[in-house]
DNA sequence: CGCGTTTTTGAAGCCCCTCAAGTGTAGTGG
DNA sequence: CCACTACACTTGAGGGGCTTCAAAAACGCG
């Protein structure tokens, strides 16, 4: 079997190859992790808040979200998981749950165990490293999410996380010809953007209007990526996708002045 | 050396040990790594966005911030960076930093050597796994402040934040008697808080005149903190300060009441 | 086909922003 | 020691982005 052979089939090497060189020992192995599949109804949690975590989950398929509720009913979505994303690398570190995570679409994920997942890591530096920094883009992106509530208005908020989740999707999946599967509903953008699906509709149809976006049955067409991006302020440096093996030479970007 | 002399004089140990057994050889490598002593002038930058990290950053006293500035002009406060804290605890995974860091008082702060920084956690599995620890109750703080941008009021989310620096405060720094250290001016806060110095005046006014909260110069003075947790609907347990190690016996300090 | 959910649109209102101006307050230099 | 400056704090008036409430149309699913 060559280690291209997973690539199609699960997500997390498909994602984390594209950034760690990763032998094919360490494929298989990753491969491995992923034999106890289960599976969650769309709109039923996976886990939840308070939960004491024993077993990671990683998601293989479908899309999932992390979210807190609020007593007076109001819930914030804080991040949005794709195929390839865990939903608690943390186990064994921490005591409980203190979010949950909910499935959007129907998912499967993988089941691992806890004492197998940290042989792997013990075992595979390149791994280890590899999963850091897939913690660190979460953490990066879970910064420009705030960024986006604090400073952006909510027209650049839904063009902000449309340009995100473009980026997302194409580091897992080759393919997007200015389309591509967005399943979430406007309700659920309001909830992940701070807004109310309202607003997220008058937004959404606005960017239609202006021939920008085009958000129709749970697909996206970004329909003029340049002015898109340009609202949105859009800069996939946080996304960290280029390859930390190789140390090869970067696009600076736009330079913000020190303080 | 005793164990507790480093509690005293090193912000982090008196953090880590507070959640984690450390040894006494832990405590002594720790402040070995703490040799370098650099310092920041107030409201200057300690790193810049696009920076290369090689060295690892801990502040030690003073406060910082991490911070993202759009081409607009406007800011947004990404973190809050207490004596304890690391700056970029990523070095060596991530290519550029994709925020800046400034500080926020005049600022002393440990410059590490990643080289040093990476034998030490390749040596001492309770240091490795306090520092995990630390990065995932930065990761909860992150999502806290995203949820209050979402969906909570200005008057909520001035008292959440007021919640949580208290009880970070608390954690360094045992005294606190209603009263803590708090050097954000109104800006600042407002900059945190996604919302207006202007409006940031108001509610911190309104607040005062409710008897609830007091700030000036530099104090914050609790005034009824039954009060200021119900309207920030403040649930510490996502600060993870409980002990993580089962069986060791730690000072629990303060009790936190569930919600 | 019927029902729940999503999408859409309108009208009214409020929370927070913007603009503006005046009052502290601390640091600087003459 | 006191102008002078810069910035934080404070308060008022007006405006706008987003919310709330409401209801109809469209979609998808059992």
């Amino acid at each position: 079997m060559e280690p291209g052979a997973f690539k199609g089939a699960n997500p997390l090497i498909a994602k984390l190859s594209r950034v760690i060189a990763l032998s094919q020992d360490d494929c298989v192995a990753l491969q491995a992790m992923c034999q106890d599949v289960r599976q969650a109804a769309a709109r039923h949690d996976i886990i939840r808040d308070g939960d004491r975590p024993d077993r990671v989950h990683l998601i293989l398929s479908g899309w999932a979200c992390r979210y807190k509720i609020l007593r007076n009913g109001k819930r914030q979505i804080t991040a949005l998981l794709l195929p390839g994303d865990f939903c608690d690398l943390h186990v064994g570190v921490l005591d409980r749950m203190d979010h949950a995570i909910g499935a959007i679409t129907a998912t499967t994920f993988a089941y691992v165990d806890r004492a197998q997942f940290e042989e792997l890591t013990g075992m595979r530096p390149a791994i280890t490293r590899a999963l850091w920094w897939a913690t660190l883009v979460d953490e990066g992106v879970l910064r420009s999410w705030l960024v986006s509530l604090g400073v952006r208005t909510a027209r650049e908020r839904v063009a902000h996380l449309i340009c995100e989740l473009r980026e997302r999707m194409r580091n897992i999946d080759r393919e997007s010809s200015g389309q591509f599967a967005m399943p979430l509903t406007q309700p659920d953008l309001a909830e992940a953007l701070g807004l109310t699906a309202v607003h997220v509709n008058r937004v959404v149809r606005q960017l239609l209007k202006d021939g920008v976006l085009e958000i129709r049955r749970g697909q996206v067409a970004v329909l003029d990526l340049p002015a898109l991006t340009e609202i949105a302020e859009f800069d996939p440096a946080y996304l960290h996708a280029q390859s930390i093996d190789k140390h090869q030479s970067v696009d600076p970007g736009v330079g913000f002045e020190a303080q």
